[in-house]
Formats: C-alpha cells, structure tokens, sequence
DNA sequence: AAACTAAAGCTTTTT
DNA sequence: GCTTTAGTTT
C-alpha cells in the first residue's frame, strides 16, 4: 500500500505525505498535483497511521473542490466517503452550529442569508434610518469584513474609535444582528464568526472537537480571511497537526477578505512548522511557465518561487492586437476554428478568460457567428433563479417560520393582493410586539378590530402556509408538488420557467427537506457541472483552480488588465498581476493573449495602450502579431481555404457516412485532386483521417 | 398595485 | 449603452 501511495510523486511530494504530524506548510505553485498531494496525504494517514478517517478534518472553500477531494479520497481508500469531514469552511460550520447553536441564543432550525437576503435586510434597515438606500452595496460590504476580522457589534460599539466607522454605521450593524437573530437567520459570515465565537465561549465544546478531529487539512490556505484562519488556530491547538496548502502567488481575492499574510503569518503561530516547495508543473509547458514566471517575478512581497516542467517547451505564447474589441473576438472564434479543425482538440479543450464579465457579450457574438458551441462559467447557479429561490423560500419559512424575509419573498407570489401597503400594517405590528411577521400575521387572524377584506387576505396566507407545515414530513418530492400545486405557484410562473421546477422535484429524490434548504443556501455557480463539449467563457476569478488545453486571455490591456482601479496601489497591482498569472497558468499547451488598440466602456469609445504586464514576459517565450495574417498562426504553412485546394464534395462541415463508423462530420479536407484527405468526427469514434481513394465515403 | 418614467449606477465574487 | 432602481402616475 506504502509503494501504491507514494509511487508516483515526485520527492517533495513524498515528503509532504509522509510528515503526519506537527504543522505543515504546502507551498504549492500553479499545476504541482496540490491535490494529488491532499488526498494522498489523507489516504496515508489512514492507512500507515491507523488515524480513522473520520477524524481528519480536510476544508476547502467551493464545493467543487471539496466533492472533488471526496471522490479522489474515495477512490485511494476504496471505501464509501460518506461519513468523512471533508467539506468547505462554511458547511463545516454550518453542521457545527446545527448541533451547538443553542448555547448562542439561536434555535437550531435557523436558516442561512444569502447576499440577496441579507440586502433586503440591510436596505429596509437603511430605509427605517432615513440612510440613502443606494449605501447598501458598501454597506453590505464592510459588514461582511468586519464580520470576517471577527468583530461583532459590541466590539465596534466598545471602541472609542469605532475602528473608524461613525456611530450611524454602527446602528445599522445593531441593528442587522438584531432582525437576524428575530429571524432565527445567519449570514454566510456568521456561520465562521458564530462558530468561532462558540469556541471561544465554550471551551468544553471547542475540546470535544479538538478531540474529534486531532488532523487537520486546509486547502487554498492564501485564500482564509481572519475568522476562517482562526477557527483554524482554535480547532488545531491541541496537537498541531495541521497541514494547509496554498500559493502566495494565487491569492486573488483580497476584496472578499482573503488574507495572503495568513501564509506568512503560519510559520510563526505555529513554531516548528515544516515548510515544503512544490516547484514541479504537471500542467504546462515551459514557454507558458516562462511567461508566468518573467510576470510574478515582479511582485516584491512573495515568497520566491520557480516553477519548471519536464514537458518540454511546446509552441510559444500568442500575443495578438487588434483594432477593437470586435476584432479581438472575430480573431479568438477564428482561431478555435482553425484549431479545431485540426482535428486535435475538441470544443470542450479551449477557454476564453477575461477580467470583466461585459467582455463576454461581444465575445459570444462572435462565437455565435462561427458556429461554435460556448457555454459561461459562473453565472447565476440553478439555484439563484427566481422560481427555485421562490420554492426554497415556501421551505424555509415552513421549517423556520420566524424567516421574516423568506416570507416576504413568497407572500405575493404568486399574486395575493398583499401588496407593500398590506405588508406595511403587517411590519407595524411585528415591530410593535417585537415579533416575527409571521407571528404577527397570526396575531392579526385571531384578533378583532381589522377591516375584514385585510383579515381575510393575512388568513389565507397563514392558513396556506400551516396547512403545508402539517405535511412537511411526506416525501419531499411530493412535498415540493403540493406546494406547487396547492399554492398556484405552477400555474403563475408559466411553462418555461416551470421546467426548471421540474428539474428541481426530480433532483430531490432522496433527499430531505433540511438538506436541500443548505444544499441551495451554500451552493454556488461555479459549482455546477462542466459542460466538456463546448468552449467555457469565464473571468479570471473563476477560472482558479481549472486548467485548460488552449486558453485565450483577452483585454490585455491598461485599464482592463491591470483594471484602472488598481493601479493607484502598489498593493492592487500586485493582485492584478497574480490575477494575470493565474489566467496564464490554467494553459497546458497554448496561450493566445489578446487586445484591441480602441475598447468600447459603456458609451465611449477608448483609445487602449497595451498591458504592462506584456513587457515583463521574457521575450524568447512569445510571440508578437500585429496584424492577422490570413495564414493559420500556428503553422508557417500556407493554409487556403480546403475547397479551393481540392474539388471534392467532402468540404468542411459536410455529413459523410462510413462503413464502419457511421455518420460524421468533416472537419477539414486537404490534398491535392488525385489524393484528397479528409479529416472527419465520428461521434463514436472521434476524429479520424481518412483518404478519399480508398475510404468509402457517402454524402448525406 | 401595476405600470410607467427618470436617473443613477458601472471590477473581480469560493460561501 | 444598458440594466437596475427610485419615484411617479393611473
């Protein structure tokens, strides 16, 4: 078993396995098996140091990343993972809390406020301080990073200086807290900072799960903000066994709250602490290395690095400038084209990284024009959509009827003549008894001195509502059905958005109410399944942690990479650059960076210079094209267009049947008369060449 | 309570 | 430029 583990890593790797106790740093570059070395890790303790599985903690941060360590840990171990501690930061500490949250003052059917629902707490609270709605972004914004400092109200009230926010803003943080907790609610950032606080607080219940979990693994550890890296502290602080993996390099959210001095923070929180580079690239080439190493090399405060590959130099970088950023993207949909028909990639091998989401719009156009399959990475999730957050919320509310935004989401929908004035009388009363407003809404039913038409509407909906609690406990399929049917919900929402409904009663097979509710509360976009057969579209935010055969970058530019708004600080820029260094690393064979000479921003039309980022590459690694030439850019052959070249009817895009293969489509045809090649996709197959004399094509 | 018009916004976003 | 939201009308 020793051998099966250790057999193919290379010897850092083998060392980061093997140091099972006392505290582990991973430095893990861009492409260096990070994950291999995680599970392998894991699957060694259990099996060379008889630590039970279940007690080793592994936290990731997306749910991806931990479903994708769980199923590799299973393969390894070859037993079920279904009892493991292998989750990201907030689920673990959703389960925690699940359990503990009593001892806080929160019953244990709380619900979990996402951005969305934690904005209509914090607008209705700006509302009621006459504090402009609008603040509510940077609002929401600082709360959360405070909360990720750990500081809770009292603390921000208990100092003289407020840490530099003003009274007013306090309030409002009071206040959020406060209507949370009548909600029985907790925000994404309360689920770390409760946990958190319950350790602190309780320190029997902190030991019982010291006990329980004496390993302890952290992945994308550049990435923990102040709570998460704390919880860490407290959960580790017994014996010190803890392992965490990460790349100083790779930290690209610092506006979220991650903190990249975590990392430096770790050899002197935990003294002794073994440090291992990962400087081996498992992925790239070595011109691709070359020019993420000429630009990381820039930033002043890294921990120094240098990554090398075994797999040779491979083709250079791609540097293309176009004249507008319609160009860009007509070049980028040619250029898959052109690759495509080669004949050695598929859709699914190419991505197209940007830093702004409006880049995609014109990039879309352009595939959409070509013909060519893409799909967007991390847009709005299946669970984000209305008609499933609307179901979710008929949930919530039954499991947890103080959830007093849950309730005002689904109130009137679909349409129960309780409008803002009607919801209005219905606040006035919550806010007089100090209760939630469902129980305010009960109140009014069994209480007299209302205008009748306003009682029957309030009885309606509370009736509807524990009517359904009663059958809260049939199977949740059918459960799910009732309420659609029962309420009306299906009939409203019309056909189209009425599938994805569907979609969701048949997801729910075997799955219970509790489950699904934090299913969809800690679910998120880029979480769900990869279409591999079309081109992805992503930022470069999203793309962390992927990789791709062929990625184009576009936008190289000043004010799109490094973004305008960085380039004040010394600090920005430098995340700006690992930003870049991350796009460039997710390439294993090709990398085409593009940008246009004028950009369109909103109205304007802007004259754009290129990045600076582009003069710190090494120029012996790429490439620099100017204009297009109407030859391919991968070969120096001349490539006309296939039909020109020979007169067969088999030109690209034709339907062919086989003999052996069947149907399938021509990719590319090339040759001369009396010997024609052609190169044709068989779906069951794949790509095959083929010679026109003695294949037996058919047209179809 | 829905439907309109005016105006203000506008980086990235693991949970 | 276009989408989201605030405030107005009907």
């Amino acid at each position: 078993m020793r051998k099966d583990l250790l057999s193919d890593l290379n010897p850092q790797q083998q060392k980061a396995i093997k140091h099972a106790d006392g505290p582990l740093l991973v430095l893990a570059g861009a492409g260096s098996g990070k994950t291999k070395v995680i599970t392998h890790r894991f699957a060694f303790l259990t099996t060379e140091q008889n630590v039970p599985p279940s007690s080793i903690l592994a936290m990731t941060f997306t749910n991806k990343a931990a479903e994708e360590m769980k199923a590799r840990i299973q393969k390894l171990l070859g037993k079920d993972t279904a009892g493991l501690w292998v989750s990201t930061f907030h689920s673990f500490c959703c389960r925690i809390l699940r359990k503990e949250i009593a001892s806080l003052g929160f019953q244990n059917n709380f619900c979990i406020y996402d951005k969305d629902d934690s904005s209509k707490v914090i607008r209705s609270i700006l509302k009621e301080f006459k504090i402009h709605e609008a603040l509510y972004k940077g609002i929401s914004s600082k709360l959360s990073s405070l909360k990720a400092s750990l500081i809770a109200p009292e603390h921000l009230i208990a100092r003289d200086d407020s840490y530099g926010f003003d009274e007013k803003f306090a309030r409002v943080y009071v206040k959020y807290q406060d209507d949370l907790r009548r909600n029985n609610a907790l925000d994404f950032d309360d689920l770390i900072m409760f946990t958190v606080k319950l350790f602190d607080e309780h320190p029997g219940v902190l030991k019982k799960y010291q006990t329980e979990f004496p390993h302890i693994m952290i992945d994308e550890f550049q990435d923990t903000n102040n709570a998460q890296y704390r919880l860490a502290k407290l959960m580790a602080a017994g014996r010190k066994n803890i392992c965490v993996v990460g790349d100083d390099d790779q930290s690209i959210y610092k506006f979220r709250g991650a903190d990249v001095r975590n990392i430096l923070a770790f050899e002197k929180d935990f003294p002794k602490t073994k440090v291992i580079r990962l400087e081996q690239n498992y992925r790239s080439t070595q011109n691709i290395l070359d020019a993420a190493g000429g630009v990381i090399e820039q930033n002043n405060s890294r921990m120094p690095k240098k990554l090398w590959t075994n797999n040779g130099n491979g083709e250079k970088v791609f540097h293309c400038t176009t004249n507008s950023e319609r160009e860009e993207a007509a070049y980028i949909a040619r250029t898959i084209n052109e690759l495509y028909l080669k004949g050695r990639h598929s859709y699914g091998d190419f991505t197209i990284l940007y830093r702004l989401n409006q880049q995609s719009m014109v990039l879309e156009e352009a595939l959409k024009a070509n013909g060519l399959p893409y799909h967007i990475v991390g847009g709005i999730s299946f669970y984000q959509r209305k008609e499933i957050k609307d179901i979710i919320s008929y949930l919530k509310l039954i499991i947890n009827p103080d959830d007093s935004v849950s309730l005002r989401r689904i109130i009137n929908s679909p349409p129960r003549g309780i409008g803002s004035t009607t919801i209005a009388k219905i606040e006035n009363e919550a806010v007089k008894k100090d209760i939630s407003l469902f129980k305010a809404m009960q109140h009014i039913v069994i209480s007299s001195g209302y205008p009748p038409a306003f009682k029957e509407k309030i009885k309606g909906f509370v009736s509807t509502i524990e009517e359904l609690s009663g059958s809260k406990d049939m199977e949740l399929s059918e459960f799910l059905w009732l309420i659609l049917e029962s309420t009306g919900y299906m009939k409203w929402i019309g056909e189209e958005r009425s599938e994805n409904l569907m979609e969701l009663v048949n997801s729910s097979d075997e799955m219970d109410i509790n489950r699904l509710i934090d299913t969809a509360a800690l679910f998120s976009p880029m979480d769900e399944s990869d279409k591999a057969s079309s081109i992805s579209l992503m930022t470069l935010h999203c793309a962390k942690g992927l990789e791709f055969p062929v990625v184009f970058i576009a936008g190289i530019e000043e004010g799109l990479m490094p973004h305008f708004h960085a380039v004040k600080s010394s600090e920005e820029l430098q995340e700006e650059r690992r930003l870049f260094y991350v796009g460039i690393t997710r390439a294993k064979e090709m990398l085409f960076l593009t940008g246009a000479k004028k950009r369109r921003f909103y109205a304007s039309v802007q004259e754009q210079q290129p990045s600076r980022f582009l003069k710190e590459m090494p120029s012996g690694c790429y490439h620099c094209i100017e204009k297009r030439p109407r030859t391919s850019m991968i070969t120096s052959e001349v490539k006309l267009p296939a039909s020109l070249l020979n007169k067969t009817p088999f030109v690209t895009g034709v339907r062919v049947r086989h003999p052996k293969w069947g149907v399938g489509v021509v990719r590319d045809s090339y040759g001369e008369t009396d010997d024609v090649k052609v190169m044709v996709n068989f779906p069951s197959v794949g790509v095959k060449r083929l010679s026109l004399k003695f294949a037996q094509l058919q047209k179809i």
